[in-house]
DNA sequence: ACCTGAACACCGTTCAAGT
DNA sequence: ACCTGAACACCGTTCAAGT
């Protein structure tokens, strides 16, 4: 019997979770988590779609796992940032829940707006593991109790706003975006601007990306308040 | 000919534009824009899915749509506040947008995570008019170009954060939710809290609900650091 | 043990046909 | 002019069957 002599007709051989939600990703990474099903999944793994289900529990589930690796994956990393305050920390944390955002910035929603598993998961920190790291750290640093779960309320909402605005920017695949700025005449809004001076005017303006620059000084007014909440 | 004798077999009678958008949002408001479909809106309209294409180009319009009302709704409750400080036109904004994610926290994740039609257009506040009306009335009030456009920024993404959360937490519907403060040992998470003491310890605190009080402090916060940064 | 074929109950959407 | 039946190309998911 010639079992291994034909050549694979798809990527990968052998199946397994990993394989699976890493190829998921991949997926969700290319042209986004709207255009991930089940068949297309299986398609790249070369396998049938009821296959999958032997290693999860359906896409619901799937797409659960997905966040959790991305979560997983910049848990470990933070681990290795030690600092000696508080902001360092939480700067820290901030650059890489950001890193998460400008490099998945299609699967950056997924972590954003999927329902909590629980209401103190808040999005996009939403791995127990995490908001433990983050409560445990803040109180090591002298927070209280009612201080340090303040930051993480606070905290959550900045990320969420600044990288969810962010990652949408980010994640609109380039098409006839390239020429934007010219044709004055504006075909893409026709009449809907005739009424709007002001936003045709600043036009330019509003379309800058300045996402990095904002992020941080964001960042630092959200650290200063922080502070000065702290010591009064 | 008896045509107007017999009774109406479904709600409304004569399909329109209109009907559609509000039984669209209507049905959003209660079981979320997930479970909407094209053949479930035409049923409750007493028609079949095919007729909705003579008013809407697709399901994709219909929820675009759909954001356009409740941000038309809210944009003319608004021009009822007039104010003398560029802080209160923009608490009043703030209270609508807020009023808009608390009546309908089901239909607000539509309105901060759509892909917004232009990059100028940042949810939550995504239309035109409204952005056009935040513009000129900051530039009323002495704002520069680069002044309005960065306020403009920042308000986006406070509000996107800051609402999007409470809207996910008013979101889900009250299921076994009533009773998760009792029984400690934790059958709902199970072995996850073990490795996080501090997210166990902390859980009441974590799930309490602060939202209106929070929302207000952030919103003071935000306007004392753009009071600063324009003085200076 | 692991994968699949066939089937079920759904989707969004098109188009020729009905009234 | 307005609505529909039938059809197409998809979905997620189940389950008995194959190897």
């Amino acid at each position: 019997m010639h079992q291994e002599q034909h050549p694979a007709p798809a990527p990968t051989r052998r199946l397994s979770r990993e394989a699976i939600i890493d190829t998921a990703l991949a997926q969700i990474d290319r042209s986004g988590a709207q255009s991930l099903s089940m068949r297309s999944l299986a398609q790249e793994l070369g396998v049938e779609a009821m296959s999958l289900y032997r290693y999860v529990e359906g896409k619901d589930d799937l797409l659960e796992r997905v966040v959790e690796q991305l979560m997983g994956d910049m848990t470990s990393r933070l681990d290795a940032d030690l600092t000696e305050h508080w902001q360092g920390f939480l700067q820290a944390l901030a650059n890489e829940v950001r890193r998460l955002a400008v490099e998945h910035p299609k699967a950056f929603p997924l972590v954003a707006t999927r329902p909590p598993a629980a209401p103190w998961l808040r999005p996009p920190l939403r791995s127990v593991e995490l908001v433990n790291t983050f409560l445990s750290t803040l109180l090591g640093f002298g927070f209280t109790d009612e201080q340090a779960v303040h930051t993480y309320r606070s905290f959550s909402s900045f990320l969420l706003g600044q990288l969810l605005l962010e990652a949408s920017v980010r994640g609109v695949d380039p098409v006839d975006t390239p020429f934007d700025d010219a044709d004055p005449s504006g075909d893409d809004d026709e009449s809907t601007l005739a009424d709007a001076p002001q936003v045709l005017r600043l036009r330019p303006l509003l379309s800058e990306d300045r996402s990095e620059a904002e992020f941080e000084t964001a960042l630092e007014a959200v650290l200063d308040r922080l502070a000065r909440d702290l010591a009064q």
